[in-house]
DNA sequence: ATTGAGCACGACCGGTCGTGCTATAATGAA
DNA sequence: TTCATTATAGCACGACCGGTCGTGCTCAAT
């Protein structure tokens, strides 16, 4: 089937873009991953951006499977957000992929870029961070966090959280990344909590 | 004289990595950037690699004398940390960059890498948590900032908030980046003052 | 048994990559 | 004025880039 071979694709795709980045994927490289050849890979796409969407797409609902949906189990409010935040960090490796968060790492390299990936990404990322907002807001109804917390300070903040992990993590492969995540969100969970 | 060229070379090549990233800038464009041919710039470096590095040390004299030495006329503790701050966001504009922070973006591009360049980018980014971790304990001595403060934890969030900043400010392209950071420094040093 | 669609293949396109080797032009010392 | 040094250009290399093309296989429908 083709859509088999197409998935197969996005999925091979993904774990070589989570370690290489979206520069660092070629085709030929892909095809040879994948066990097949570069034509008859390139078969299924019109261009590379369009592989390139599609690897981000694939993302997106792997990274739906293993970060979202588990937290979503979790009650309501506080303990969700806390839930999703737990599964956010370092989620790569839970989903078997070798490499680092490919979001993260396009945010970084495609900033000066334009075209349809930097869109992509950037749709993403602006999804990504209203989810965060929208845990947040229902925290506030609950009364676990304060009425008049900045939400999207909060946030952006936390994305500060998110990029930190990363980067002590995989590339100064610090162990202590975890530890540290942990205490700076707590930290900021207390700022949230706490009246002024 | 070869040493002038070598530096036209460094500059002109810094200044295309922070816009396009270490995999993104090639030894042709960069001879067409500089007005001179690929092979006629190659003669002056073994390899690529040493290119690479060269532009990273580049990097790190640059930012040198725009971030680091005007804190430096700062008194010591509190106001020299917030100065140094207040520089290195966004440095790379007032250097004349057209990009962002290469260092930033090749913690992100290089963290499965291995090898020399990667490597380079370590030790600067250590030296550079390093220089941090001295202002914040100056500060401290100067009982600007509280004793028992987790020193590392500090600069770990304080990373965290230069990051965030970066993808703000250059990926999304968020006008309130610049509030955003500040309001989350000084939450960050409202912590690191108050007892408890 | 024949057809036709879907799929993957190898060969190949024009370009660009990083990297050598060699020749020429400019410079400065003797 | 000659000579040695240095800086740059010219050129070619093998590899790989994203992408196209025509071919042949497989298999279900006819």
């Amino acid at each position: 089937m083709g859509n088999e071979t197409r998935e197969r694709i996005l999925q091979e795709g993904l774990d070589l873009l989570s370690q290489s980045g979206l520069a660092g994927v070629t085709l030929g490289v892909l095809a040879e991953q994948v066990g097949m050849s570069k034509s008859g890979l390139f078969a299924h796409f019109r261009s590379k951006d369009e592989v390139q969407i599609g690897w981000l797409q694939q993302m997106a609902q792997v990274s739906m499977a293993h970060v979202v949906q588990p937290a979503m189990r979790a009650a309501e409010g506080l303990p969700r957000l806390e839930a999703l935040v737990h599964n956010w960090l370092g989620w790569t490796t839970r989903a078997g992929l070798r490499g680092g968060c490919p979001v993260a790492a396009a945010m970084f390299e495609l900033d000066d870029a334009e075209g349809a990936v930097r869109n992509q990404v950037l749709a993403m990322e602006k999804e990504w961070r209203g989810l965060l907002k929208q845990l947040v807001e229902q925290a506030i109804d609950h009364g676990h966090l304060r009425r008049d917390l900045d939400i999207d300070q909060f946030v952006w903040e936390l994305c500060g959280i998110y990029l930190s992990h990363h980067a002590s993590r995989r590339f100064i492969r610090d162990r202590k990344a975890d530890g540290r995540a942990d205490t700076a969100f707590q930290a900021l969970l207390q700022r949230a909590r706490r009246r002024k």
